[in-house]
DNA sequence: TTGAAAGCGGTACCAT
DNA sequence: ATGGTACCGCTTTCAA
């Protein structure tokens, strides 16, 4: 109720409970035994005084916050957003608390703030170019869809492989893909290294794209294959290339919802029926992908559960367990209304 | 490129520099004048040994950090990822470095500890009988859609009007009506009192639609009023009631566009034409109001602008600058195409 | 123009 | 079971 905008210190306790400093420090975090009559006195002075711990005299000192910072790009992307609902289920569940930076390119000082009152990292998309790549890191650290000690990767070659299949089996064999290539700067460098993290999710989508047709003994051609960048925009583009060549392709695969949606849209646009005309396949399996009519077949990636997953880890990690690298995340073809036999 | 483990401190440079700790503070934060060659010392010095600032010793002895706090609800809800996305623009525009918490009913130790750290916070959606609103909260505070010292509005009663202006100049007449009421816990309470902030925007979209109708001389059916809760899976149901009446609404005003979609789906799988049999009007502009077809004719609310301005504010208020509460933010209709005459 | 000393608000370590 | 003390890494205040 007071509003005390002095701030009250740990030793302003101490003196009102008649203890000392350090007997305080012992019963918040629970460090020593302390008599219960004591301590009574202590939590009573704490809670007239309205005291609350100040984190970075904490972390200063050499005291553990449980804090875990999840750096990631623009929130307002879905894949993100995903991501950070489930990192923070767990976060509450296992009592830590989650905080969320989005990075820009310039600062640096507060983020390495957070870095440093925080015990885990959960670093959504990372790229190595970034200036704070580099820069200082929580004790642990795991990434999701980008490199780190301690990457989660999806099976996305598995995935795209299902998609594929599917369309194969419903029967097409002009089948058009549409990347997230165009998405990804580090295209030349990842080359260079064949370190399982380094396979980005984009590649690995393509790959499943130029395996699958090949098995079936179709062949590659060149103009049936665009570069997007993951956003809705460029999927219309890449889909009305693909819709208005000479023979155009019966079937897409668009290697991510937003991208998929665009496709559909411009496929309907462009007065083809969906999937009468044009069957259409995503990846991701956002919560766009039901907002369609008809909804989208695609392929889900489990990214709730891998906030989990991550948040598991980082807490395991901090208790001093050792951590295999976690097997690829498994996908799941989604079945909607937007394929059908050509 | 060395990576030094064992931290570098300001005194490891002082000492390499030949000088004084203080000496390399002033060249670092230029607050006092220090002699060109010294100043060149230091520099190499602090190149040499790679040396950076401890933002939390920084913070602990006095120095001031540019750190402004989000609480929000959950961040996968579209509307709280729109204003977040424009308050992180703001703030990266002044310098400013944002962090986003999530706050679960329960947890509060973890939200009082980024409050210190910041110098402001932006509330999305608070309500007041959250535990966290009594606790304390950074010097200044602004929220969107809930209360506080500075909350930001929106002409919710203004964007309901002309959505109904909208359906009633296109000549309908049996206009059913879809609120967010359900999701209003507070209803009771905020009744008591009258201050502006305590209109909440699904109260002001309601009668929005009740006093155009009353204008227009059209009588307000009970059985045209269903009450959702914001998400699909609500408008959807709501819908499907409206829908099936014997004599049903040729066109329903949403008053979220989850919901509308929702709504626009049933209509879709009902049988029924959008919009020659039903038209369609949803409210907030959210992305995935562009993502169906037909494309949801709407009411914009300009959330990645409250965003910015909710940080410009904050930055004001630190400043020591009087900000008068802001007038409430206009609504725009977007026509799409989920409107048509009856 | 530069330096020395005294904290900021905690925690670790060694005593008692 | 409790207390004293020395810092964590930096800035502020006061002196030189």
């Amino acid at each position: 109720m007071l509003d005390e905008r002095s701030t009250i210190t740990l030793n302003d306790v101490a003196r009102r409970a008649g203890v000392s400093p350090m007997t305080v420090s012992n019963v918040i975090n629970g460090t020593r035994n302390v008599r219960p009559a004591t301590r009574q006195r202590v939590l009573d002075a704490i809670a007239q005084t309205g005291y609350r711990v100040n984190p970075l005299a904490r972390s200063l000192a050499g005291g553990h916050n449980r804090m875990i910072s999840v750096f990631t790009p623009k929130l307002n992307r879905p894949y993100a957003a995903e991501v950070v609902q489930g990192a923070a289920e767990a976060a509450e569940r296992l009592n830590y608390d989650l905080v969320v930076m989005m990075l820009s390119p310039n600062s640096t000082s507060d983020f390495s703030m957070m870095s440093r009152l925080s015990v885990g990292a959960l670093l959504i998309q990372p790229s190595r170019q970034a200036p704070w790549f580099s820069a200082d890191l929580p004790p642990h650290v795991v990434s999701v869809d980008g490199p780190s000690a301690h990457p989660l990767t999806v099976d996305n070659y598995g995935g795209a492989c299902s998609a594929m299949q599917h369309l194969l089996t419903l029967g097409h064999t002009r089948i058009g893909f549409i990347s997230g290539l165009e998405a990804e700067p580090d295209i030349q460098n990842v080359s260079t290294s064949n370190a399982p993290y380094e396979r980005n999710d984009a590649h690995e989508r393509f790959r499943g794209y130029r395996e699958s047709l090949a098995r079936a003994g179709l062949p590659l051609l060149p103009d049936y294959v665009q570069h997007g960048d993951f956003t809705k925009g460029s999927g219309e583009r890449a889909a009305k290339t693909l819709l208005r060549l000479p023979v155009p392709p019966t079937a897409l695969f668009v290697s991510g919802d937003a991208m998929a949606l665009g496709a559909l849209h411009t496929a309907q646009d462009l007065g083809l029926k969906v999937p009468g005309e044009v069957s259409i396949v995503g990846f991701d399996d956002l919560p766009m992908a039901t907002a369609s009519r008809p909804g989208l077949t695609t392929v889900r990636q489990p990214l709730l559960h891998m906030g989990e997953v991550a948040v598991q880890i980082l807490a395991a990690l901090e208790s001093g367990t050792e951590v295999p690298p976690p097997a690829p995340f498994p996908t799941e073809l989604i079945v909607r209304e937007s394929t059908a036999r050509p």
